[in-house]
DNA sequence: GTCCAGGTGGTCA
DNA sequence: TGACCACATGGA
């Protein structure tokens, strides 16, 4: 049976850290759809996990080139590459103010998922809850996404191509729960699906991508940041919501988040750690509400 | 009933 | 640029 094994990752704070809504958490095990298959996550000690392939007959066994790429792709996904351990160890030791947070994140990987699907997500976050997110995106999956596999009667869905999601109409992303949104996803889903976006932009520099990506209606920097980092996997990234907000400002007295603060964030206060610093910020101040 | 949510668009200065 | 308000909707 085909395995893979991820190290130095906490599952429920990955899951928990806002950046991935797709994930189904059964059983204190993840089901998770990527492309056209289903995986299974489990925690198999403090720090790491396993994960395996659901869609794949386990009689017969994977042949080699399925294996390296379902390989390939899950390495991607996890971000496996990264020394995360030592990571937060330089975090830490730059911004001591960060530590509790850095310590409390601890474990929290930053995923790289589908394009379209962060495309989506993240408009979707705009002034919007966490739960409500999930349940619109999993409507929309249940209604233009293909089916990947049935387990204990739940339907788990791929992710609809931007192509059928530009054939839907406002009224259905309404019905799904979009709010306002869905003159915006039903204008933008229309014109990238028009627009072969993809390769083009991949080469562009992550400022570059974030003024493109800004001016699709309904993103706007915070969202666009957010495509970057977990679609495009741009760690020159520094989303700013309001826990973020929250969190500038207590470390650092920071009030402004303007176009100037966000550079300087970016280029010298956290350099290439921006994201992950972020990142830890938003889990950690949220988290600490929530108790 | 009120407040808030991983903000953005439109308008106006 | 930046400040202001409206925006659907559901959970706390």
């Amino acid at each position: 049976m085909y395995e893979f094994i991820v190290n130095d990752i906490d599952l429920k704070k990955t899951y928990d850290s806002g950046q991935v809504f797709s994930w189904y958490p059964h059983n204190d095990e993840y089901y998770i759809p990527i492309g056209s298959r289903l995986y299974k996550a489990k925690q198999i000690n403090t720090n790491d996990a396993k994960i395996n392939v659901l869609n794949e007959s386990i009689k017969n066994k994977l042949k080699k080139q399925e294996k390296n790429e379902i390989d390939l792709v899950l390495s991607e996904y996890f971000d496996v590459g990264r020394d995360y351990p030592s990571l937060y160890d330089e975090i830490t030791k730059k911004h001591n103010e960060l530590k509790e947070g850095v310590d409390f994140s601890r474990g929290m990987r930053l995923l790289k998922q589908d394009i379209s699907e962060m495309i989506i997500t993240f408009m979707l976050s705009a002034n919007n809850h966490i739960p409500r997110i999930r349940n619109t995106l999993s409507k929309i999956r249940e209604f233009a996404g293909n089916t990947i596999i049935e387990i204990d009667g739940i339907k788990f869905y791929s992710f609809p191509s931007l192509d059928s999601l530009s054939k839907l109409s406002e009224e259905k992303y309404k019905e799904f729960g979009a709010g306002y949104r869905a003159a915006y996803l039903c204008e933008t889903t229309k014109l990238l699906s028009n627009l072969s976006y993809d390769d083009k932009w991949k080469k562009l520099k992550t400022q570059e991508l974030v003024q493109k990506l800004c001016e699709l209606k309904g993103i706007g920097p915070k969202v666009a940041h957010c495509i970057v980092l977990f679609g495009y996997g741009r760690w020159d990234s520094f989303p700013i919501d309001t826990w973020v907000k929250k969190a500038l400002s207590k470390y650092y007295g920071i009030e402004k988040t303007g176009k100037k603060e966000l550079e300087y964030l970016i280029e010298k206060k956290f350099a290439k750690n921006s994201a992950l610093v972020q990142q830890v910020m938003f889990y950690s101040l949220k988290k600490e509400s929530e108790r």
